[in-house]
DNA sequence: AAACCTAGCTTTGTCGGACAAACCGATAAG
DNA sequence: CTTATCGGTTTGTCCGACAAAGCTAGGTTT
């Protein structure tokens, strides 16, 4: 072989990759926009000039990566990626990584804490009476933990959005995904533990209201360490998360 | 229609995508490990019933989604999802949410410092010794904006490597990525920058050697706020994070 | 015997064509 | 004006095929 390479590596990317990366470009750069359609597979092969089944692999590329979807009658259109579905691989990604709950409480109480200083500083009218909803609705249900769960994950998730940054709200979602399912089973478990939850919402949407970041902290802290202590009387911070738990947390994202 | 369903909506997934589910399922509950092989196509083919073109749609999604990938020889094998991978989709995704600096700027000093308290408190003799190195390069690129800035990049990774969180490592990458190539324009444009920058470094290094907490924060946060600052010179804070930017960090990472 | 080479088998990437089911649009019937 | 029907499209799936690249095993050379 020569002493020095006279030619770079070509570069030899499958047909399929090469149509999910034109595709891909098009829709980042913004000449395709959410919402607009792409075309037909035909279309497409007849643009790329290949055939159907390989522009069919890319597209599930493309499709899997949050890109494009089918619309009701199938067809291809772009779409924003979904945070939520992106998020769901990531969560899929910690537990393969066998993180610990220790990990998630960590970064949890990081960005939940945040989310609450940027509510407290932003939250908009929209923004508090959703908030109120979903504390009106948890106080409800406060005697069953699955939809006290269930509410406790969306005040959450509204808590991000009423700070007005999407990219906390990215941010945290993976932790949250595995983080806050477990609250169910707290719940269910820690008599009272329905009870405080609801009024922590409360005091942390009462300080959200009266735009007093140091109370919204606090509640949110406190709010935290009340999963934690709850979390050790069940389990150990310290073990993975489990694949036993995954396959719960999995069966009822699906 | 009947007051009370007598029916479910009955579940008709794609061939390709119960493939692709049914390939999951056995990664993520552990009976298929990282490295294991999964077969070739013929064989799934045989396996599933199902037609090669069909299991090959199947694979395109495991693929993108990290949770396959095809070894030297393209046999497919497990693997475990690289952070990187899934949070250069999210990089994406934000894009097209047209997030704007402000937003990363925020939440990358959340996460920053969440990384510094971390490194200060657990980072190992061998993530030490790493971040020496690194800051030894940095010194020796101080002219180089480019390799500078990418030196950069790789302190912030194995600063939140040395917090052994990996949930905080996976929180902070997506910000990450959109963040840090704009270093490179600003240690170009304002003049000490680099030896700002590197200036920077080592404080937060000599911080997390001496396990000061307050040190670390501090430098991290001024290091963050330098950039701030560099960034205003030549940008809005609150301009979307521009689709010309955005191709400019994308062909970079190709 | 060890290293090398070559022919054959396997596997992947791609192609062309085919067909049933679902969907769309428009027209015909009530 | 609603309902029913009927082509024309489009997607999901299948079949069969072939070139290129990798692997394997056997034979060859040193």
């Amino acid at each position: 072989m020569p002493a020095t390479p006279l030619f770079r590596r070509i570069d030899i990317a499958p047909a399929y990759q090469k149509v999910a990366d034109a595709i891909e470009r098009e829709i980042i750069n913004g000449r395709i926009k959410p919402g607009e359609p792409i075309g037909t597979e035909q279309q497409l092969v007849a643009q790329f000039g290949v055939n159907r089944s390989t522009v069919r692999e890319g597209i599930r590329v493309l499709e899997e990566g949050g890109l494009i979807r089918r619309d009701s009658s199938r067809r291809l259109q772009a779409c924003l990626p979904r945070y939520n579905k992106l998020a769901t691989r990531l969560s899929r990604a910690l537990i393969l990584h066998e993180v610990t709950f220790r990990e998630l409480f960590e970064t949890s109480m990081t960005l939940e804490v945040a989310s609450i200083e940027g509510a407290v500083e932003r939250a908009t009218v929209e923004n508090i009476a959703e908030l109120t909803g979903n504390v009106e609705r948890s106080a409800h249900v406060v005697g069953n933990p699955a939809e006290l769960a269930e509410c406790d994950v969306e005040f959450h998730v509204l808590m991000a959005k009423a700070s007005q940054n999407r990219v906390l709200q990215l941010a945290r979602e993976p932790a949250a995904q595995l983080f806050f399912p477990t609250t169910e089973m707290i719940v269910g478990g820690v008599p009272e533990g329905g009870a405080r939850l609801v009024e922590a919402h409360r005091h942390i949407l009462d300080a959200i209201r009266r735009r007093d970041k140091e109370a919204g902290v606090l509640w949110t802290r406190r709010h935290l360490q009340d999963w934690r202590r709850g979390f050790e009387k069940i389990a150990s911070l310290d073990r993975s998360v489990e694949h036993t738990y995954m396959e719960h947390a999995y069966a009822a994202r699906q």
